[in-house]
This record gives C-alpha cells, structure tokens and sequence, in this order.
DNA sequence: CAGTGTGAAGCGCTTCACAGCT
DNA sequence: AGCTGTGAAGCGCTTCACACTG
C-alpha cells in the first residue's frame, strides 16, 4: 500500500487542514443564509486564494458549477463526508486537571460532532469529582471504556512526564488518534495519528518574531 | 525591506517551528546531565533526521564541533539567543472563561520565561475573580496595563464571535503578537504576528485519518 | 573515524494561465 | 462574461552526498 491507494490518497497533509476552515467558513456562511460561494470568496476568508481553493478540492471531485461557485450547503456536505464528520465521534480525555477539565467543558466539540463521553485521571484526588457533567475515572477504566462505547480520539491533557506512559496505555487500548496537548514528542507506532498542540511552542515562534523586530513572512496555521 | 534582510531572515517558518522543539529537547538533556548530542541523536528525539537538524542550524551559524556533536549548554543558549528568550516576556490573557483561566495557571508558561501578567475579561460576572493569583480585569484596562507594565503577546481565549473585536483591542492598545484559541482567522495588519491554535480543527484532521481507515503520511507538527 | 557544514539534487506544494462549462 | 477544473511552471523545503575537520 504505497504509491497511491485507491482512496482520496495524495492530498497533502497542508490541504486537509485547509479543509477544515473550509468547512467552518462555510458553515458559517451557511448560518448567514449565503447560498453561493466563489472559490475566490472562500479564499478571501481563510487567507488563501482561490487557485489554491480550488485546487485543494480538486484532489476529492468537481463540486462547483463554472460560471457561478459553489453551492454553500452541498460544498460544506460533501466537505463533512471527506473529513468523516458524518458520524459523531467519542473522544475521551487524559487528566482532569486545568486544561483537561476545560476541554471538557470546551463548547466547541460537542456542537461540531465530538461527543466527551469520559474523563480520566490517575490522581487519587480527582477521581470521582465531576467534570462535564460525568465522574472522573480513573485511567484503569479506560480500557474497559474503549471496549464497551469505544473512543476513536484520546486528548491527552497529562503532565510531560506521565504523557509518553498515557499514550501507550491509550494505544495498548485499542485508540487509534490522539490529541497531544503535552510538550513532548510521543512514540507510537506509525498507523496511530497523532496530532500535537505545544502551546509553549507557539508562544516560542511568537517571541522569535518579536525578537527580530516584527514581520511575519505571511500569515498560517 | 523586502528580499533578505541584514537579520537571520530566510529561515523557512518550519526551521523556527522545529528550532522550539529543539530547544525543549535540549532542556530536558541540560537537566539529564547531558554534555553533548548530534544532529542525529536531536533528529530523533524530535521525529526528523540529522541532515534536518544541521540545515536548520545552518542558517543562524556554526554551533558544532566536527566528528563531536554540540554542547548541549551552548546550543541550548544560541538557540533561546535566536528565539528571543533571553529576556522574560510579558503575556495577558484575553477570556476568563474555562480556557482562559486554565492557560492562566498553566505550568509549562512560567517555567519558561513568560510571565503571566494579567487576565481580562468583559463579563462583569468574572471581573474581580482571582485567575492565577490576580483579581480579573475589565477589557477597558487592558491599554493601561500595555502602557505601563507592557504586553508581549496577547492570549486571546473568548467566544469565537467576541475574537476579532478583542483581536482589535489588543492591537490598538500596541500589542503586536497574538496567540489565537478562537476557531475563526482574525484579520490584522500585516505586522501583527498571529498564531492560531483551533482545536476543534485538529479533530477534524483526526476525523479525515480515521475515516480513511488509518495511515497518516507522516508525523509532523 | 565520527560527525558537522553545505552545495546540489529531489520533491511536493503553490501559483499560473487557460481551456471549458453555464 | 464569469468561474471552475487542471496541466504545467515556479518555488521553497527537504534530502543527499561529500568535502572538511577534530
């Protein structure tokens, strides 16, 4: 399975994340009642432009109409079909501290599709106060968890120290994606997804402009 | 000031991306008592290879010793040089909500050279709480504090709909570097550094993995 | 030898430009 | 006319390979 398969395979990683501003910008539109985009529109509102647009979704079919655009509610449909937003994802999250208990909280999941069905913890103190409405467990459930409603994302909010342990205990369980919030690079084996936000990280990459005395080569991420 | 500047410019953004993990990686050899490390050994610490690591060095100048490696101490140093950590920068965070308050007390921010120096928030039912051993201030403070003390870099955590209006404040109030967790693109002049961190997104990204029936290119980010 | 520093080759993403619908 | 879809050109990051050095 190498070369191309015979899925959408070949769209690069940067126009998946493209991708998904797409879809949120045209959600958007979508709630505004805009019935049309134009790649060019699209462009203007996720600081691309429209060849890129277009060439991004060249990679998955022809959805536009030439002479016109898009239709906002298919484009966004069929956008949700290729990012598999379809069918609603559980996701779990790994510790129960700060950052764990506001992800949990974070209103911006269970409106877009992901479900919080559990929050775990190893700290003898946490377990069992509530946290998004629901019993923090103690990560020796986790397993049974997976088993039972299954978790297609762990969110791992853990200490550094304890994040390389959490994440092979979340693998050993059968979880195939995660999302890292710990500042450090996980090994895992190569078909587990992993996706990392180093918030320390980005605050770097901010100083390092600063340092240089302003300017951005352009605008990302 | 267009073309290469008399500064280190020309580093390709991922070289200043990967330069962050570096220097954290570095961090945790400095403590583990390491003297020295090469390229390959940096390259697999953070999921790259040696050629990588050099070339990246290379843009900022030559730190190695040849057939040794480089001291752990030294580079450690030139790299916080480069990335403007010599001095301690100053961070406000935008948004007392559950996100807010959890960067507030972030552990990872003041260990590593930034002071969390004040929380902000609009809603009077926040105002006067305690965040991270400060009472929670009114927006409308927010010029005085970057006049006085000074603000490096402004954490916007609040409501995706308030973002771009809180992103407006902040600019005018002479802060030019913003770390952004609200899930939509803020529009600022050109020499404003924006980093944005949309976490919703990064499930996404996951979902498309997932629903391809797992196998990403490669790990990155 | 072991490992750095670097020109050159390789490769993949982005941008261009235009044919082709509507 | 207007805008999409796309081969081809352009460009920048990554990888290679090797001269060079301690």
């Amino acid at each position: 399975m190498v070369g191309h398969a015979e899925t959408q395979r070949g769209a690069p990683t940067a126009t998946i994340e493209r991708l998904c501003r797409y879809q949120q910008v045209l959600a958007q539109l979508e709630r505004d009642g805009v019935k049309t985009v134009s790649s060019g529109e699209i462009g203007r509102l996720v600081a691309t432009n429209a060849a890129q647009v277009r060439k991004d979704l060249s990679h998955f079919g022809e959805f536009g109409t030439r002479g016109l655009g898009y239709s906002v509610t298919e484009l966004r449909a069929r956008l949700r079909g290729i990012l598999g937003l379809g069918e609603r994802r559980n996701i779990a999250i790994i510790g129960a501290g700060n950052l764990g208990s506001a992800l949990a909280d974070y209103p911006g999941f269970e409106g877009r599709g992901f479900n919080v069905i559990a929050v775990f913890d190893n700290n003898p103190a946490k377990i069992g106060h509530r946290r998004h409405g629901m019993r923090v467990r103690p990560l020796g459930e986790l397993a049974t968890v997976a088993r039972e409603t299954g978790i297609d994302i762990a969110v791992i909010a853990v200490p550094e120290p304890a994040a390389q342990s959490v994440a092979d205990t979340v693998i050993a369980a059968g979880v195939s994606a995660i999302l890292n919030f710990a500042p450090k690079h996980l090994h895992a084996p190569p078909q587990i997804v992993i996706r990392n936000v180093n918030m320390t990280s980005q605050l770097e990459y901010l100083s390092y402009f600063l340092a240089l005395g302003e300017g951005p080569p352009e605008e990302g991420a």
